[in-house]
DNA sequence: TGCAAAATAGAACGACCGTTCTTTTTTGAT
DNA sequence: ATCAAAAAAGAACGGTCGTTCTATTTTGCA
């Protein structure tokens, strides 16, 4: 029933090949199916999302959403591949071609802030999932932790760069500049979008230059090495394998 | 059939007064209700608690729970006021015995810090109702938002408190002080409870002597000041009145 | 002790949920 | 055009939910 193995990257319009049909009509509904789903979870998360909503957004019957996926779970879990790769897109890929060191890690943490920013309306999932399912067990918490830590793992990778660079302090704990990142992060979603206060955004703006001056090793750090455009896809790649339960220390 | 009014403070034990039996039974059971329903939303959320479940926890019929309220919102603003009471008892009032200025904002914050981390096992209603609460109307987000505001501007108030005093530089901006502060707590939630990651106490711990460091005025501002014990309640009362939409700046 | 009022229980309601089963429609290679 | 397979719809299930209405029990003053 469940086609994990063979489940083809559904984004891109269907590309006949070898003279039989690749994209058959099943996938394409299937693709459009998660794309409302998210949206549909980004509003009222994970939990909330139901197949019912799910199918009257769609125009389908609830029955026919439920054939693709088998169950509530995997659902949710596509949901969240879905997410994954979405910020993977726009908000690592999109830094990777940055040089490494701290601007890339300020292209990271201005990408994060866009997205963040852009679901001040919608909800990140990151966010509402990790307190809806912070006591809970199951495939569907994995997949979000999963996702998370691998996320977490790129952006301190980011910062050992930057320390590797020379652009930010030995001394400093990447652990720690990541930690107080995510923060920022956190409390600019939590000001904006609960709060509704607007001034939140430059709230976190301001408090990511006071990290990174107080690690600083030279006053304003510009961005003199080399960029390198080294295969970030399979640095990715890596992090991905790499998650693990708690590697933190 | 709502009772805002004249609903007395039920925490204490009855205390018979002027002949008249002043807390009858059905206000005890009321505050043993609002107790297993406090536990239950700081578990499953204020959207994940349920009457049934409420009924089951306190050996009581759905009914004779739901007669106590009129209806589950009125149960959840209950709980919101139950949470909203507990943290002013322990984090607020505990920490305004303190003398004005670093020192009452250190104990504010390890305060803070405690109730939260005695929350990584039973959740936050303050974080978990944001999200749950960020795009919805209606008076139980309008309670819950009503109390995070009262806190916050409280927590500000520190701040600035501790600039009057001369231990922060008075160009620092409290705003911005209390929003980075904000951002380690909501970190310290995520990683500890979602994550189940240990060091995330430390973490936090850490970034609020880096927030103190960059600001102080003195390397290790030691709290000289005389301790006032002006009248902390009736601040706290009137930051209760405070309660604005967004008076951010 | 008596007795009205308060408190609680019990049963039932309509609504929505995820899921299953059956039937109809659509697809797409021949 | 044919026809089997895939996709989608439709109906129904057991369950939980908040809520309502009606009985029963308990309370607490006289």
């Amino acid at each position: 029933m469940t086609d994990h193995k063979k489940t083809p990257k559904v984004e891109s319009l269907p590309v006949p090949e070898a003279g039989r049909r690749v994209l058959i009509k099943g996938q394409q509904t299937k693709t459009v199916i998660i794309d409302a789903a998210l949206g549909l979870a980004s509003q009222i998360g994970l939990e909330g999302l139901s197949i019912g909503a799910v199918a009257e957004v769609t125009g389908m019957s609830k029955s026919g959403v439920f054939a693709h996926f088998g169950s509530r779970e995997e659902l949710q879990i596509s949901v969240i591949r879905e997410y994954h790769d979405r910020f993977e897109a726009e908000v690592f890929y999109a830094a990777m071609q940055k040089p490494r060191g701290v601007a890339r890690l300020q292209a990271m943490f201005d990408n994060w802030m866009v997205q963040t920013s852009a679901e001040i309306d919608s909800g990140c999932i990151y966010i509402s999932g990790a307190v809806e399912f912070d006591d809970r067990t199951g495939p569907v918490r994995d997949a979000l932790a999963s996702s998370v830590t691998t996320w977490q793992t790129a952006l301190r990778r980011a910062v050992e760069l930057a320390q590797a660079e020379g652009q930010l302090s030995l001394e400093s704990d990447a652990h720690q500049i990541a930690f107080e990142i995510h923060g920022l992060i956190l409390a600019l979603h939590y000001e904006a979008r609960f709060l509704r206060n607007p001034a939140a955004t430059d709230r976190a703006r301001r408090g990511f230059s006071h990290i990174l001056a107080r690690y600083a090793t030279e006053p304003t750090p510009a961005p003199v090495k080399t960029p390198d455009g080294a295969a970030p896809s399979a640095q990715w790649a890596s992090l991905a394998k790499t998650q693990r339960k708690n590697s933190d220390h």
